[in-house]
RNA sequence: UCCCCGGUAGCUCAGCAGGUAGAGCGGGUGGCUGUUAACCACUUGGUCGGCAGUUCGAGUCUGUCCCGGGGAGCCA
């Protein structure tokens, strides 16, 4: 089954040369001069491939003239100059083999648009469109990007549970974990006895691998996680999964400003990588969805991002000539309606906020001097919101443990993260970057359920 | 979970003030052309989201449930 990629043959050119190709059709139109023209693609890349078959094929009248989008072929030829616009390159098949057939009658996908909602009931066949194509590439281009960035400044790779005993970790509902049959869950007087499953005691899937990346970075200086996590909120938003990946870097011997000059140089390292190597499919991203995404990116890596504190943030707020839903005041946080006004309007462009009021953060975050902030910081970006949070970490065990009491946690179940700040503590921050957003960013797709594969929202777990 | 909007042919939609359904695209057939969202002609195609109700009569009005979209909350 040797083939040659679309993304080859359209990159280098050689005409002249063979080739055997095999794809997907996208259209089939007939020339009664005695051939048809056949548009393929396989995936590689963005562009179709035009193949011309002869009618002097000896399968031109049974097969090849009842082609239909979607099926699947393989052909060989030489590459010719086309005297057509549209295609520089076009294949002349010396053989065309149908693969595998698509009844028009029942296949779904056209040659026409069709709207994102559509595409979505039919995730199993949308990747084969031209956005869902690129988004998929984008994604996997950017994964790279993601690993080759750290890797590069010498971060390790950990791989943090998927399945956790940490009931809470104040970051949303949680998915259960169990092997109990639901219809006949043990019990022990009027609770479940959970000493009667699995593990013994209550699990459920991550909310975040930050607290264990910390265990990490607490002997291994620099590691980051990039992986799934789930939230079982019940979020009916275009920016909201269920279950969504993110990227977690958390460095030892590092603060708010380090934890901040890392995140910018990441994200502008991810933007570099895609403008330079994914022209194509950010072309027809700028072209067919948003009009703005390259310039957008363009600006971040010369100007970088706007940097405020969330008390300026405020001032912005309180002086503006703008009618709030939400009040605005010190103590509040931010609402989305706030969030975009500072960074669509005042700004323009990303901003990162920083230094919020301790009693709207979590409590691993370390205290400022004034006991009344912590050393947190938000980047948000236009029309998604927030991609990023993060936070230098608390790292004095008898603060960390008025704060864990404060947000009403148990001590007892935090106790080996609170042993991180009792043996060898040191100064360490990090952040969580939403990986679907930032490809919703990136894109200019506006509904997070697009830019992953199989999206997990509320009521669906189709495919 | 809350607030708005929507659910009519395979897809995208129209159907104005209740009188039992239309267009474009797609599919099929024929024609035409180095075509390229091809074009032209003909043709195929619907229990109008489900269930109740009002009415002589409901795609159209009412109630309710389901599904989808936009926004909000929560967050990444």
């Amino acid at each position: 089954m040797k083939r040659t990629r679309l993304a080859d043959i359209l990159s280098s050119k050689k005409v002249g040369d063979h080739f055997v190709v095999m794809g997907w059709v996208r259209t089939r139109r007939d020339s009664k001069g005695g051939f048809s023209f056949i548009e393929i693609n396989d995936g590689s890349c963005l562009k179709n491939l035009q193949i011309i078959a002869d009618k002097r094929l000896s399968n031109y009248g049974d097969e090849i003239v009842k082609i239909q989008t979607g099926c699947s072929i393989r052909a060989s030829g030489a590459l010719f100059h086309s005297p057509g616009k549209g295609q520089d390159v076009e294949l002349h098949a010396e053989e065309i083999q149908v693969l595998g057939w698509a009844d028009p009658d029942t296949y779904p996908l056209q040659k026409k648009r069709h709207s994102f909602e559509f595409l979505r009931s039919i995730a199993h066949l949308r990747p084969r469109t031209n956005t869902f194509g690129a988004v998929a590439r984008i994604r996997s281009a950017m994964s790279l990007a993601i690993h080759t960035f750290f890797q590069e400044r010498r971060f390790f790779y950990l791989h943090t549970p998927i399945i956790t005993g940490n009931d809470c970790e104040g970051a949303g509902e949680l998915f259960k974990v169990t092997t109990f049959d639901l219809g006949h869950v043990p019990r022990d007087g009027e609770d479940v006895d959970f000493k009667k499953d699995f593990f013994g005691r209550p699990a459920n899937l991550t909310v975040s691998g930050q607290l264990e990346a910390e265990v990490y970075a607490m002997a291994l200086g620099d590691v980051y996680t990039f992986g799934p996590t789930f939230r079982a909120e019940n979020s009916n938003t275009s920016r909201h999964l269920a279950e969504f990946w993110m990227v977690e870097p958390e460095m030892a011997f590092c603060d708010l400003e380090g934890d901040i000059e890392l995140a910018e140089s990441f994200l502008k390292y991810i933007f570099a990588h895609l403008l330079e190597n994914c022209h194509e499919d950010m072309a027809f991203f700028n072209r067919f969805i948003d009009s703005t995404v390259i310039e957008t990116l363009e600006g971040v890596l010369s100007k970088g991002f706007e940097r405020l504190t969330y008390t300026e943030a405020i001032e912005i707020l309180a002086k503006a000539e703008r009618k709030f839903q939400f009040p605005v005041a010190w103590g509040n946080d931010l609402q989305s309606e706030h969030e975009r006004y500072l960074c669509e309007e005042v700004f323009q462009r990303p901003i990162i906020l920083v230094d919020y009021p301790r009693q709207i953060k979590p409590f691993y975050m370390k205290l400022n001097g004034d006991q009344k902030t912590v050393r947190a910081m938000d980047l948000l970006v236009p029309r998604v919101g927030e991609i990023i949070g993060g936070s230098q970490r608390e790292d004095d065990y008898e603060t960390l443990l008025t704060r864990i009491r404060e947000a009403g946690l148990n001590p007892d179940d935090y106790w080996w993260y609170l042993e991180l700040r009792k043996f060898g503590t040191a100064p360490h921050a990090g952040f969580g970057l939403g990986f679907e957003r930032l490809i919703q960013f990136v894109t200019g797709l506006s509904n997070i359920r697009d830019v992953i594969p199989f999206p997990r929202t509320p009521g669906n777990v189709s495919f």
